[in-house]
DNA sequence: AATTATTAGTTTGATATCATACTATCAATG
DNA sequence: CATTGATAGTATGATATCAAACTAATAATT
């Protein structure tokens, strides 16, 4: 049960109104994303450098996607990380030279090239698994779930909005 | 005054929980940002094409920079962009070969370059000017003004927390 | 069964990005 | 006023990105 306090807490704070439109808000929020998401890479490639390793963050980001779901093709990557599939073709190349993950052609549909973690990339995992729990943690630190939440649907629903008027152009 | 219904639908939104910790919440909301720049950049890039203009979406961002304040020097552009400011060099050379921009060295500070738009880049403005807000518009189209608002001030404290942390990497 | 459309991946070329090292200028400190 | 430190910008090289054109394999349609 919510208390009378922490009702008010919330409407006090959704009272509180910003003075600029709408499109400005969008605007800012556009920019503060690109922002943090530099920090996310520099939190990275700090940890990188400290070690000495040899990959790179958008490599990582590639790990990132197989130790989720190991084995699936390159296509799939591309659209977990939101890259295109020539990018993929040319960061998959740098992670087979360091033997981080293989490549196997699917036998049920030879088109298909699955990407499989190989025991170097699974000790890579080990290492770098905590270090990106930690970054998230520190990102996350201070912010209640519920408003994290809320963040992801007003992003969500923008991509949504340029995705369905990209829809009509294409008509067009 | 807030009604009782609309404080109950204030709780009950909030109350909706995820079941994911916030580490993971924080992970979605970094790739739901990518998603949405991306569709942003597709957006303009699109309408560019459309028009067959010589300029790229990064040039434009400059430009949307000076629109707002003309004469700035480089490093504060690179700032705002939130970019190096060896891609400033490289972008501002693209736009003044185009003659959107002109160099000009401050008087008073003679490491500075002021970058002043040109009446080229006035033109291009009356040009893009609706396509960007356009753009805003339909991104926050159906999004209320406080959920930008909460949305910006979770962002902006992630990346404040990961700047924090930045900082103590350094001392260490 | 033959044709057409779709999909996965590669190649190529143009562009953008960033780290690093460098020059030039200004600021601060002794 | 000389030295040291900070800042703005440039040059260079390595990496990453994406569009477009292409090949190969599969799916859908006639």
């Amino acid at each position: 049960m919510i208390s009378y306090y922490q009702c008010l807490n919330f409407i006090v704070e959704i009272i509180i109104v910003d003075t600029r439109n709408t499109t400005e808000l969008a605007r800012e929020l556009g920019r503060c994303l690109i922002e943090m998401r530099n920090f996310l890479r520099q939190y990275i490639q700090a940890k990188i450098k400290e070690h000495q390793m040899d990959i790179s963050f958008e490599m990582i980001e590639i790990m990132a996607c197989l130790w989720n779901k190991d084995g699936i093709n390159q296509q799939e990557i591309a659209d977990i990380v939101i890259k295109d599939k020539s990018s993929m073709t040319y960061l998959v190349d740098n992670l087979v030279k360091r033997n981080m993950v293989s490549r196997k052609v699917d036998a049920d549909d030879r088109r298909n090239n699955l990407i499989y973690i190989t025991k170097e990339g699974r000790l890579l995992q080990k290492k770098l698994n905590p270090w990106i729990l930690e970054m998230y943690e520190t990102a996350a630190s201070g912010i209640q779930k519920t408003k994290i939440t809320q963040s992801i649907k007003v992003v969500k629903k923008m991509s949504e909005n340029l995705k369905a008027e990209k829809g009509l152009v294409i008509i067009m």
